[in-house]
DNA sequence: CCTCTATTGATAATGGTTCTCATTATCAAT
DNA sequence: ATTGATAATGAGAACCATTATCAATAGAGG
């Protein structure tokens, strides 16, 4: 066996889908995990060449591709024209799922978790009408507040 | 004056915007007035093309930033690499709001109206909410739920 | 170690969208 | 109807996020 490289929680996942568990895709997932923001496949870029300087923007897109076909990262467009990615579940984000306000002005993105419950209980109701009107297999849903956050609103 | 160019609904909000009506405004909106369908730029470049040969691509770009702006035309983003276009509202579909059941199989999108009661209802609390914790201006939101359709779910 | 091959980094290519600029069209004032 | 100020246009170049290519490298089972 070669050079054991940890064991951390999604490795399993990772070989289980018959994907090798490299460097690269360590550091990114580890990039995604220790952040909170909504970050740039360039972002992740950036962050990751910190440590790991040789590392090249295709592997990061890459490796975010197979994470968001995986399940563990979600992919999201807030209207900036690059795609943002965001850690969908992990060791401390077990319940992670939330969604977001965007301001038009500052292009901020808050998540919130407030009011989930209610809406959960009519996105139940609503899928479920809606998997039997159109014989639709709901996977998941995105949505999404537009406006003008505390800030912005005043101008 | 000149040679009116008809009265059409838009063109008083059009010009009470400081814009002028143009031959290719006017045909653009009306590709996007004549079906129901989520058109790209490029698909409103070569439906208009037909009648109008010698417009641009680029008209077409900056007609539709000038309609969303104004808030007669939607922008959405349906993952497939291209921004599409609907008509928020017009002459015979005033009250045109849906949301979009989108498939991960053959990329067809579906507009439902039937369950928006409960989700108007729920939005309206779940706005409320928001505006009040998060001093957030609400102007609109995107309500989309990804899975396979009818025919792609069987494959 | 060894082999097989998935993965990688560098870089070119792609493709949707935006920008540039000389020309044309709109429209309010004549 | 004509004019003049300037908004709008078309052609094409530029932009830029994302993908594809390919030779070199590294993961993992034996
Ligand atoms: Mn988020
Ligand atoms: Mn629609
Ligand atoms: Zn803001
Ligand atoms: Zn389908």
């Amino acid at each position: 066996m070669g050079r054991c490289r940890g064991n951390a929680w999604w490795q399993g996942r990772f070989r289980g889908c018959g994907y090798r568990v490299t460097a690269g895709r360590e550091i990114i997932l580890d990039a995604l995990t220790k952040t909170d923001k909504h970050l740039s496949a360039e972002d992740i870029y950036l962050s990751v060449k910190k440590s790991c300087p040789g590392i090249g923007l295709a592997t990061v897109y890459r490796t975010l591709e197979i994470l968001v076909e995986m399940g563990l990262v979600l992919k999201f467009d807030f209207g900036d024209g690059r795609a943002r990615y965001e850690l969908a579940e992990g060791p401390n984000k077990e319940a992670n799922h939330h969604h977001h306000l965007i301001c038009a002005g500052c292009k901020r993105v808050i998540d919130y978790t407030d009011f989930i419950e209610d809406e959960v209980e009519l996105l139940r109701k609503t899928e479920k009408g809606l998997s039997e009107k159109y014989n639709f297999d709901i996977k998941s849903h995105v949505i999404q507040f537009y406006g003008l956050c505390e800030k912005c609103k005043t101008k």
